[in-house]
DNA sequence: TGTTTGACCACGG
DNA sequence: GCCGTGGCCAAAC
């Protein structure tokens, strides 16, 4: 049945991603080299209703939460940041750059 | 069955 | 540093 799709790729690029850290779709469609970041949209989209997806982890390029209007209630995902510690301001990750992990990068620390 | 939209990003001007 | 355009695949109409 159902073969590899590109969301289940999504899926497991985001379940890697580490608590208390954020990504953006460019990264992991970067990352799979496959599609482009608007099919990491969708697939999270549908990995809410599907998948334990942390898809508050991952925001836009401008690490703006962009799909916090998807979470069923605005606020939500926010309120998950942080949970986790990630500080949010405007609906925007701060030290987004700081926060930012890449699916390519080893799970490090950074205190 | 074809068109349109969609939680977007990168590039060029 | 901002604006406009192209691209990408899949689902909904």
């Amino acid at each position: 049945m159902p073969e590899p799709t590109y969301y289940e790729r999504v899926y497991e690029v985001v379940r890697k991603i580490p608590k208390g850290r954020v990504s953006t779709y460019g990264a992991i469609a970067d990352f799979l080299a496959l599609g482009s970041a608007r099919m990491v949209g969708w697939a999270l989209h549908q990995s809410l209703q599907s998948n334990d997806v942390p898809a508050h982890r991952v925001v836009n390029r401008k690490g703006e939460l962009s799909g916090r209007n998807h979470f069923g209630h605005p606020g939500l995902m926010q309120a998950l940041l942080e949970s986790e510690g990630v500080e949010i301001q405007h609906n925007t990750v701060c030290a987004f750059k700081q926060l930012f992990w890449h699916p390519a990068v080893l799970v490090t620390d950074v205190s």
